[in-house]
RNA sequence: GGAUGGAUUCCCGAGUGGCCAAAGGGGGCAGACUGUAAAUCUGUUAGCAGCGCUUUCGAAGGUUCGAAUCCUUCUCCAUCCA
Protein backbone atom coordinates (compact mmCIF):
# COMPACT_ATOMS: atom_id res chain seq x y z
CA UNK A 1 0.00 0.00 0.00
CA UNK A 2 1.40 3.40 -0.84
CA UNK A 3 1.90 6.34 1.72
CA UNK A 4 -1.04 8.28 2.40
CA UNK A 5 -0.16 11.97 0.67
CA UNK A 6 -0.41 14.99 3.05
CA UNK A 7 -4.37 15.64 1.60
CA UNK A 8 -5.73 12.18 2.21
CA UNK A 9 -4.33 11.96 5.51
CA UNK A 10 -6.47 15.34 5.82
CA UNK A 11 -9.21 13.94 5.13
CA UNK A 12 -8.84 10.77 6.89
CA UNK A 13 -8.52 12.59 9.89
CA UNK A 14 -12.08 14.38 8.94
CA UNK A 15 -10.32 18.09 9.18
CA UNK A 16 -11.87 19.13 6.25
CA UNK A 17 -14.48 20.76 5.45
CA UNK A 18 -15.06 22.81 2.65
CA UNK A 19 -12.83 23.84 -0.05
CA UNK A 20 -12.60 25.78 -3.42
CA UNK A 21 -11.27 23.70 -5.47
CA UNK A 22 -10.26 20.18 -4.24
CA UNK A 23 -7.60 18.77 -7.10
CA UNK A 24 -5.87 22.06 -6.60
CA UNK A 25 -5.81 22.57 -3.50
CA UNK A 26 -4.46 18.94 -2.96
CA UNK A 27 -1.46 19.21 -5.44
CA UNK A 28 -0.48 22.20 -3.81
CA UNK A 29 -0.49 20.41 -0.26
CA UNK A 30 1.01 17.51 -1.46
CA UNK A 31 3.72 19.26 -3.71
CA UNK A 32 4.65 21.40 -0.19
CA UNK A 33 3.87 24.92 -2.83
CA UNK A 34 0.98 26.53 -0.67
CA UNK A 35 1.62 29.29 1.01
CA UNK A 36 -0.88 29.56 3.25
CA UNK A 37 -2.19 31.80 6.12
CA UNK A 38 -4.58 31.49 9.27
CA UNK A 39 -6.08 34.51 10.96
CA UNK A 40 -5.97 34.66 14.87
CA UNK A 41 -8.24 37.68 16.09
CA UNK A 42 -6.71 38.54 19.59
CA UNK A 43 -10.16 38.00 21.66
CA UNK A 44 -8.67 36.82 25.24
CA UNK A 45 -5.14 36.55 26.62
CA UNK A 46 -4.71 33.22 26.10
CA UNK A 47 -4.82 30.43 23.26
CA UNK A 48 -7.89 27.70 23.21
CA UNK A 49 -8.50 24.43 21.76
CA UNK A 50 -9.51 25.79 18.61
CA UNK A 51 -7.14 27.32 18.13
CA UNK A 52 -4.84 25.06 18.88
CA UNK A 53 -6.36 22.61 16.13
CA UNK A 54 -5.83 25.19 13.81
CA UNK A 55 -1.82 25.72 14.60
CA UNK A 56 -1.80 21.83 14.34
CA UNK A 57 -3.01 22.19 10.56
CA UNK A 58 -0.56 24.45 10.16
CA UNK A 59 2.18 22.17 11.79
CA UNK A 60 1.15 19.25 9.79
CA UNK A 61 1.12 21.48 6.64
CA UNK A 62 4.38 22.55 7.54
CA UNK A 63 5.95 19.19 7.85
CA UNK A 64 4.69 18.41 4.57
CA UNK A 65 6.70 21.47 3.21
CA UNK A 66 4.65 23.71 3.16
CA UNK A 67 4.87 27.14 4.30
CA UNK A 68 2.51 28.87 6.97
CA UNK A 69 1.72 32.53 7.56
CA UNK A 70 0.57 33.29 11.03
CA UNK A 71 -1.85 36.63 11.05
CA UNK A 72 -2.09 38.10 14.12
CA UNK A 73 -5.30 40.01 13.83
CA UNK A 74 -4.54 43.48 15.57
CA UNK A 75 -6.93 45.29 12.99
CA UNK A 76 -9.94 43.22 12.74
CA UNK A 77 -10.01 42.73 16.40
CA UNK A 78 -10.78 46.32 16.91
CA UNK A 79 -13.92 45.12 14.49
CA UNK A 80 -15.11 41.62 15.77
CA UNK A 81 -16.10 39.00 13.80
CA UNK A 82 -20.10 38.25 13.88
CA UNK A 83 -19.50 35.27 12.30
CA UNK A 84 -21.84 32.12 13.84
CA UNK A 85 -22.60 33.96 16.88
CA UNK A 86 -25.67 35.52 18.26
CA UNK A 87 -25.03 38.70 19.92
CA UNK A 88 -22.04 41.57 19.63
CA UNK A 89 -18.71 40.94 21.78
CA UNK A 90 -17.71 43.08 24.02
CA UNK A 91 -15.30 45.46 22.12
CA UNK A 92 -11.47 45.46 23.00
CA UNK A 93 -9.43 48.53 23.64
CA UNK A 94 -6.29 48.72 21.83
CA UNK A 95 -4.33 47.80 25.38
CA UNK A 96 -6.45 44.72 25.44
CA UNK A 97 -5.66 43.65 22.29
CA UNK A 98 -1.79 44.49 22.27
CA UNK A 99 -1.35 42.39 25.26
CA UNK A 100 -3.21 39.46 23.82
CA UNK A 101 -1.64 39.68 20.86
CA UNK A 102 1.63 39.33 22.73
CA UNK A 103 0.23 36.22 24.62
CA UNK A 104 -1.04 34.83 21.54
CA UNK A 105 3.15 34.82 20.32
CA UNK A 106 4.23 33.41 23.13
CA UNK A 107 2.33 30.62 23.05
CA UNK A 108 2.80 30.06 19.35
CA UNK A 109 5.78 29.88 19.30
CA UNK A 110 5.54 26.54 21.01
CA UNK A 111 3.94 24.81 18.44
CA UNK A 112 5.58 26.34 15.01
CA UNK A 113 8.78 26.64 14.21
CA UNK A 114 9.20 30.42 12.67
CA UNK A 115 12.50 29.60 11.90
CA UNK A 116 14.34 31.72 8.77
CA UNK A 117 12.35 30.54 5.64
CA UNK A 118 10.03 28.40 7.53
CA UNK A 119 7.05 30.42 8.90
CA UNK A 120 5.99 34.01 9.24
CA UNK A 121 3.93 35.57 11.81
CA UNK A 122 2.11 39.04 10.43
CA UNK A 123 0.03 41.78 12.24
CA UNK A 124 -2.76 43.05 9.69
CA UNK A 125 -2.92 46.48 12.21
CA UNK A 126 0.21 47.12 9.91
CA UNK A 127 -1.83 47.70 7.22
CA UNK A 128 -5.46 47.94 8.61
CA UNK A 129 -5.16 50.83 10.93
CA UNK A 130 -3.96 53.45 8.13
CA UNK A 131 -6.26 52.52 5.44
CA UNK A 132 -8.65 55.58 4.49
CA UNK A 133 -12.01 55.12 4.45
CA UNK A 134 -12.81 56.69 1.03
CA UNK A 135 -9.77 55.77 -1.00
CA UNK A 136 -11.14 51.67 0.62
CA UNK A 137 -14.65 52.33 0.14
CA UNK A 138 -13.50 52.66 -3.54
CA UNK A 139 -10.69 50.48 -4.17
CA UNK A 140 -12.78 47.23 -2.66
CA UNK A 141 -16.26 48.58 -1.96
CA UNK A 142 -17.76 47.59 -5.75
CA UNK A 143 -16.36 44.28 -5.56
CA UNK A 144 -18.71 43.42 -2.85
CA UNK A 145 -22.46 43.09 -3.15
CA UNK A 146 -24.53 43.79 0.19
CA UNK A 147 -27.34 41.37 -1.15
CA UNK A 148 -25.15 38.68 -1.32
CA UNK A 149 -23.32 39.69 1.91
CA UNK A 150 -26.44 39.65 3.81
CA UNK A 151 -26.98 36.23 2.94
CA UNK A 152 -24.07 34.47 3.57
CA UNK A 153 -24.43 31.38 6.36
CA UNK A 154 -22.38 33.47 8.83
CA UNK A 155 -24.70 36.44 9.07
CA UNK A 156 -27.94 34.30 9.90
CA UNK A 157 -27.92 34.54 13.10
CA UNK A 158 -27.51 37.88 13.58
CA UNK A 159 -29.98 38.55 10.66
CA UNK A 160 -32.50 37.87 13.54
CA UNK A 161 -31.29 40.10 16.57
CA UNK A 162 -29.29 42.72 14.68
CA UNK A 163 -26.00 43.44 13.03
CA UNK A 164 -24.34 46.50 13.11
CA UNK A 165 -22.26 48.35 10.86
CA UNK A 166 -19.12 47.49 12.38
CA UNK A 167 -19.50 44.11 12.17
CA UNK A 168 -20.98 43.71 9.11
CA UNK A 169 -17.54 45.15 7.30
CA UNK A 170 -15.61 42.35 9.21
CA UNK A 171 -15.51 40.24 6.20
CA UNK A 172 -14.06 42.93 3.44
CA UNK A 173 -11.11 43.79 6.55
CA UNK A 174 -10.72 39.44 6.22
CA UNK A 175 -10.60 39.69 2.58
CA UNK A 176 -8.36 42.66 2.32
CA UNK A 177 -6.27 40.62 4.26
CA UNK A 178 -6.34 37.91 1.76
CA UNK A 179 -5.84 40.58 -1.15
CA UNK A 180 -2.73 42.27 0.81
CA UNK A 181 -0.90 38.85 2.05
CA UNK A 182 -1.23 37.64 -1.32
CA UNK A 183 0.23 40.79 -2.91
CA UNK A 184 3.02 40.98 -0.10
CA UNK A 185 3.81 36.97 0.31
CA UNK A 186 2.41 35.32 -2.38
CA UNK A 187 -0.03 33.84 -0.25
CA UNK A 188 -2.17 31.53 -1.97
CA UNK A 189 -4.22 29.65 -0.05
CA UNK A 190 -6.40 30.55 3.50
CA UNK A 191 -7.41 28.33 6.28
CA UNK A 192 -9.59 29.01 8.70
CA UNK A 193 -12.40 27.46 11.01
CA UNK A 194 -15.89 26.54 9.29
CA UNK A 195 -17.63 29.12 10.58
CA UNK A 196 -15.18 31.68 8.48
CA UNK A 197 -16.07 30.27 5.10
CA UNK A 198 -17.92 33.37 3.83
CA UNK A 199 -15.16 35.53 5.08
CA UNK A 200 -12.32 33.66 3.03
CA UNK A 201 -14.87 33.24 0.15
CA UNK A 202 -14.72 36.86 -0.08
CA UNK A 203 -11.26 37.24 0.24
CA UNK A 204 -10.69 34.97 -3.34
CA UNK A 205 -13.19 36.63 -4.53
CA UNK A 206 -11.23 39.92 -4.32
CA UNK A 207 -8.20 38.61 -5.50
CA UNK A 208 -10.13 37.32 -8.52
CA UNK A 209 -11.80 40.90 -9.03
CA UNK A 210 -8.87 43.09 -8.41
CA UNK A 211 -5.85 40.75 -9.69
CA UNK A 212 -7.26 38.18 -12.32
CA UNK A 213 -5.76 35.52 -10.14
CA UNK A 214 -6.67 32.61 -8.15
CA UNK A 215 -5.94 32.21 -4.60
CA UNK A 216 -8.07 29.22 -2.10
CA UNK A 217 -9.76 28.78 0.72
CA UNK A 218 -10.39 25.62 3.12
CA UNK A 219 -11.80 25.65 6.20
CA UNK A 220 -11.24 23.23 8.79
CA UNK A 221 -14.23 21.32 10.31
CA UNK A 222 -15.10 22.61 13.34
CA UNK A 223 -14.59 20.69 16.68
CA UNK A 224 -18.17 20.25 17.70
CA UNK A 225 -19.40 17.11 20.30
CA UNK A 226 -22.05 15.04 19.28
CA UNK A 227 -24.35 17.12 20.60
CA UNK A 228 -23.23 19.94 18.18
CA UNK A 229 -22.23 22.42 20.65
CA UNK A 230 -18.38 23.03 20.41
CA UNK A 231 -15.99 21.36 22.15
CA UNK A 232 -13.46 22.81 24.42
CA UNK A 233 -15.93 24.76 26.77
CA UNK A 234 -16.83 24.27 29.80
CA UNK A 235 -19.41 25.79 32.53
CA UNK A 236 -16.49 28.15 33.61
CA UNK A 237 -15.51 28.70 30.55
CA UNK A 238 -12.72 27.98 28.07
CA UNK A 239 -10.48 25.12 28.37
CA UNK A 240 -7.01 27.23 27.83
CA UNK A 241 -3.78 26.49 26.88
CA UNK A 242 -1.99 28.67 29.47
CA UNK A 243 -1.58 26.39 32.41
CA UNK A 244 -2.26 29.32 34.67
CA UNK A 245 -5.56 29.35 33.26
CA UNK A 246 -6.67 26.20 32.86
CA UNK A 247 -4.00 23.83 34.62
CA UNK A 248 -2.60 20.38 32.85
CA UNK A 249 -4.44 18.78 35.37
CA UNK A 250 -7.79 20.15 34.15
CA UNK A 251 -6.96 20.02 30.49
CA UNK A 252 -6.08 16.86 31.49
CA UNK A 253 -9.23 15.71 32.97
CA UNK A 254 -11.30 17.75 30.35
CA UNK A 255 -10.63 15.34 27.64
CA UNK A 256 -10.26 11.96 29.99
CA UNK A 257 -13.78 13.43 30.24
CA UNK A 258 -15.15 13.47 26.84
CA UNK A 259 -17.93 11.60 26.03
CA UNK A 260 -17.69 7.94 24.23
CA UNK A 261 -19.41 9.26 20.80
CA UNK A 262 -16.51 12.01 20.92
CA UNK A 263 -13.12 10.30 21.17
CA UNK A 264 -12.10 8.66 18.18
CA UNK A 265 -12.82 11.88 16.67
CA UNK A 266 -10.78 14.00 19.18
CA UNK A 267 -8.27 11.81 18.60
CA UNK A 268 -8.63 12.14 14.47
CA UNK A 269 -8.74 15.98 14.63
CA UNK A 270 -6.49 16.68 17.33
CA UNK A 271 -3.26 14.23 17.56
CA UNK A 272 -0.93 13.42 15.08
CA UNK A 273 -1.51 9.76 16.36
CA UNK A 274 -1.20 8.07 12.55
CA UNK A 275 -4.26 7.10 11.23
CA UNK A 276 -4.07 3.88 10.67
CA UNK A 277 -3.35 3.45 14.63
CA UNK A 278 -6.29 5.29 15.26
CA UNK A 279 -8.40 2.87 13.20
CA UNK A 280 -7.41 -0.24 15.10
CA UNK A 281 -9.01 1.87 18.05
CA UNK A 282 -12.24 2.65 16.31
CA UNK A 283 -13.62 -1.24 16.77
CA UNK A 284 -13.52 -0.48 20.39
CA UNK A 285 -16.30 -0.75 22.35
CA UNK A 286 -18.25 -0.10 25.51
CA UNK A 287 -15.08 0.15 28.18
CA UNK A 288 -12.72 -0.59 25.90
CA UNK A 289 -13.21 2.96 24.45
CA UNK A 290 -12.14 4.36 27.85
CA UNK A 291 -8.65 3.19 27.36
CA UNK A 292 -9.08 5.82 23.94
CA UNK A 293 -10.24 8.56 26.60
CA UNK A 294 -6.63 8.33 28.21
CA UNK A 295 -4.79 8.17 25.37
CA UNK A 296 -6.56 11.50 24.05
CA UNK A 297 -6.21 13.25 27.43
CA UNK A 298 -2.00 12.43 27.22
CA UNK A 299 -1.39 13.19 23.95
CA UNK A 300 -2.84 16.64 24.07
CA UNK A 301 -1.32 17.48 27.14
CA UNK A 302 1.95 16.09 26.45
CA UNK A 303 1.64 18.39 22.91
CA UNK A 304 0.41 21.55 25.23
CA UNK A 305 2.44 21.05 28.49
CA UNK A 306 5.52 18.54 27.83
CA UNK A 307 6.21 15.73 28.77
CA UNK A 308 6.38 16.36 32.45
CA UNK A 309 3.31 17.71 33.21
CA UNK A 310 1.32 15.26 30.95
CA UNK A 311 2.90 12.20 32.92
CA UNK A 312 1.90 14.28 36.20
CA UNK A 313 -1.37 14.66 35.13
CA UNK A 314 -2.19 11.17 34.17
CA UNK A 315 -0.61 9.86 37.62
CA UNK A 316 -2.77 12.28 39.61
CA UNK A 317 -5.44 11.40 37.23
CA UNK A 318 -4.85 7.73 38.03
CA UNK A 319 -4.30 7.64 41.77
CA UNK A 320 -7.30 9.59 42.46
CA UNK A 321 -10.00 8.03 40.46
CA UNK A 322 -8.69 3.77 42.16
CA UNK A 323 -7.05 5.07 45.07
CA UNK A 324 -8.31 8.40 46.19
CA UNK A 325 -5.27 10.23 46.82
CA UNK A 326 -2.71 11.86 44.96
CA UNK A 327 0.57 13.18 45.00
CA UNK A 328 0.32 15.84 43.09
CA UNK A 329 -3.29 17.33 42.94
CA UNK A 330 -4.53 20.51 43.54
CA UNK A 331 -4.13 21.82 47.05
CA UNK A 332 -5.46 24.79 49.20
CA UNK A 333 -3.50 26.53 52.00
CA UNK A 334 -5.75 27.77 54.50
CA UNK A 335 -5.07 31.51 55.39
CA UNK A 336 -5.51 32.93 58.71
CA UNK A 337 -9.03 34.32 57.37
CA UNK A 338 -10.23 30.44 57.02
CA UNK A 339 -9.42 30.28 60.87
CA UNK A 340 -11.22 31.18 64.02
CA UNK A 341 -9.98 30.01 67.76
CA UNK A 342 -7.29 27.31 65.87
CA UNK A 343 -10.38 26.17 64.12
CA UNK A 344 -11.96 25.98 60.82
CA UNK A 345 -15.18 24.00 59.38
CA UNK A 346 -16.22 22.23 56.46
CA UNK A 347 -18.03 25.04 54.70
CA UNK A 348 -15.04 27.44 55.09
CA UNK A 349 -13.09 24.86 53.56
CA UNK A 350 -15.38 24.59 50.44
CA UNK A 351 -16.12 28.22 50.00
CA UNK A 352 -12.31 29.15 50.28
CA UNK A 353 -10.41 26.67 48.29
CA UNK A 354 -13.50 27.10 45.85
CA UNK A 355 -14.75 24.00 45.45
CA UNK A 356 -18.31 25.55 45.95
CA UNK A 357 -19.29 29.24 44.63
CA UNK A 358 -20.80 29.91 48.17
CA UNK A 359 -21.31 28.70 51.29
CA UNK A 360 -25.04 27.84 51.03
CA UNK A 361 -24.18 25.49 47.83
CA UNK A 362 -21.67 23.71 49.97
CA UNK A 363 -24.40 23.24 52.94
CA UNK A 364 -26.84 21.84 50.15
CA UNK A 365 -24.00 19.67 48.85
CA UNK A 366 -23.16 18.46 51.94
CA UNK A 367 -26.70 17.32 52.72
CA UNK A 368 -27.14 15.86 49.82
CA UNK A 369 -24.26 13.80 50.59
CA UNK A 370 -21.68 15.32 47.50
CA UNK A 371 -18.92 16.15 49.58
CA UNK A 372 -16.68 13.36 51.32
CA UNK A 373 -12.63 13.62 53.36
CA UNK A 374 -10.90 10.70 51.75
CA UNK A 375 -13.43 7.82 51.45
CA UNK A 376 -15.70 9.30 54.59
CA UNK A 377 -18.67 10.80 53.55
CA UNK A 378 -19.66 14.39 55.40
CA UNK A 379 -23.01 14.69 56.87
CA UNK A 380 -22.48 17.38 59.35
CA UNK A 381 -22.28 20.86 58.00
CA UNK A 382 -20.65 22.07 61.05
CA UNK A 383 -17.96 19.64 61.05
CA UNK A 384 -15.19 21.41 62.28
CA UNK A 385 -11.47 20.99 62.15
CA UNK A 386 -8.67 21.47 64.65
CA UNK A 387 -6.01 23.28 62.68
CA UNK A 388 -2.91 22.05 64.77
CA UNK A 389 -4.12 18.74 63.26
CA UNK A 390 -4.34 19.65 59.92
CA UNK A 391 -1.11 20.70 60.03
CA UNK A 392 0.61 17.50 60.30
CA UNK A 393 -2.11 15.46 58.48
CA UNK A 394 -3.85 17.39 55.00
CA UNK A 395 -6.98 16.56 54.38
CA UNK A 396 -8.42 15.54 50.77
CA UNK A 397 -11.79 17.28 50.14
CA UNK A 398 -14.07 16.40 47.35
CA UNK A 399 -17.39 17.42 46.50
CA UNK A 400 -18.93 14.90 43.87
CA UNK A 401 -16.46 12.57 42.04
CA UNK A 402 -14.55 15.09 40.02
CA UNK A 403 -13.76 17.88 42.30
CA UNK A 404 -11.36 17.84 44.80
CA UNK A 405 -8.48 19.66 47.29
CA UNK A 406 -5.80 18.72 49.01
CA UNK A 407 -6.38 20.95 52.01
CA UNK A 408 -3.10 22.00 54.34
CA UNK A 409 -2.66 24.16 56.78
C1' G B 1 -38.10 61.18 12.70
C1' G B 2 -43.23 58.51 13.70
C1' A B 3 -46.15 54.18 15.56
C1' U B 4 -46.29 49.80 18.36
C1' G B 5 -44.37 46.00 21.41
C1' G B 6 -40.66 44.66 24.83
C1' A B 7 -36.44 44.36 28.97
C1' U B 8 -37.98 38.98 34.82
C1' U B 9 -33.17 34.89 38.37
C1' C B 10 -27.34 31.17 34.25
C1' C B 11 -30.73 30.88 29.43
C1' C B 12 -35.78 30.63 27.46
C1' G B 13 -40.21 32.04 29.56
C1' A B 14 -44.88 32.65 33.12
C1' G B 15 -46.26 36.21 36.51
C1' U B 16 -50.60 42.77 36.12
C1' G B 17 -50.84 45.09 44.14
C1' G B 18 -49.95 41.01 49.39
C1' C B 19 -50.38 33.59 49.02
C1' C B 20 -43.28 35.93 45.04
C1' A B 21 -36.67 34.34 46.25
C1' A B 22 -40.85 34.50 41.81
C1' A B 23 -44.54 28.76 37.76
C1' G B 24 -42.66 25.69 33.73
C1' G B 25 -38.73 24.16 30.58
C1' G B 26 -33.50 24.11 29.38
C1' G B 27 -28.76 24.12 31.44
C1' G B 28 -25.76 23.41 35.91
C1' C B 29 -24.68 20.82 40.49
C1' A B 30 -25.27 16.49 43.67
C1' G B 31 -27.18 11.34 44.63
C1' A B 32 -28.49 6.26 42.55
C1' C B 33 -26.96 3.20 38.36
C1' U B 34 -22.12 2.84 35.57
C1' G B 35 -16.72 2.73 32.69
C1' U B 36 -14.06 9.30 35.43
C1' A B 37 -19.00 7.94 29.11
C1' A B 38 -24.16 8.18 27.53
C1' A B 39 -29.22 7.27 28.80
C1' U B 40 -32.56 7.02 32.94
C1' C B 41 -34.58 8.10 37.80
C1' U B 42 -34.27 11.36 42.38
C1' G B 43 -32.99 15.79 44.81
C1' U B 44 -31.30 20.69 44.22
C1' U B 45 -30.41 25.46 41.75
C1' A B 46 -29.96 34.27 45.11
C1' G B 47 -26.79 35.30 49.52
C1' C B 48 -25.91 34.86 54.69
C1' A B 49 -24.28 33.79 61.17
C1' G B 50 -30.96 27.97 58.70
C1' C B 51 -36.50 27.85 60.28
C1' G B 52 -35.12 34.17 60.32
C1' C B 53 -32.66 38.16 57.93
C1' U B 54 -30.47 40.78 53.55
C1' U B 55 -30.22 41.79 48.18
C1' U B 56 -32.97 40.54 43.47
C1' C B 57 -37.61 41.18 38.07
C1' G B 58 -33.39 47.22 32.51
C1' A B 59 -31.93 52.38 35.61
C1' A B 60 -33.49 56.36 38.81
C1' G B 61 -37.40 58.47 41.38
C1' G B 62 -42.69 58.34 43.15
C1' U B 63 -47.74 56.33 44.92
C1' U B 64 -49.04 52.62 48.80
C1' C B 65 -49.38 49.68 55.27
C1' G B 66 -47.34 46.63 51.12
C1' A B 67 -44.64 46.94 44.21
C1' A B 68 -41.72 42.31 39.46
C1' U B 69 -46.80 44.16 39.13
C1' C B 70 -49.44 51.17 39.39
C1' C B 71 -47.30 56.40 37.98
C1' U B 72 -43.03 59.66 36.08
C1' U B 73 -38.42 60.23 33.71
C1' C B 74 -34.34 57.80 31.45
C1' U B 75 -31.45 53.79 28.84
C1' C B 76 -31.44 49.82 25.57
C1' C B 77 -33.78 46.30 22.03
C1' A B 78 -37.35 44.47 18.28
C1' U B 79 -41.13 45.15 14.45
C1' C B 80 -43.67 48.35 11.04
C1' C B 81 -43.80 53.27 8.56
C1' A B 82 -40.52 57.28 6.64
Amino acid sequence: MSKMTAYEDLQARGLIAQVTNEKEISNMINQGKAIFYIGFDPTADSLHVGHFMALCLMKRLQLSGNRPIVLLGGGTGMIGDPSGKSDMRKMLTAEDIDHNIACFKKQMSNFIDFGEGKAIMVNNADWLMSLNYVELLREVGPHFSVNRMLSAECYKQRMEKGLSFLEFNYMIMQSYDFYMLFQKYGCNMQFGGDDQWSNMLGGTELIRRKLGEDAHAMTITLLLNSEGKKMGKTESGAVWLDPEKTTPFEFFQYWRNVSDADVIKCIKLLTFIPIEEIQKMEVWEGSELNQAKEILAYELTKMVHGDEEADKAKEASHALFSTGTAVDMPTYVLTAEDIADGKTDILTILHASGLVPSKSEGRRAIQQGGVSIGDEKVTDVYLSFDVNTLKTEPIIVKRGKKNFRKIEA
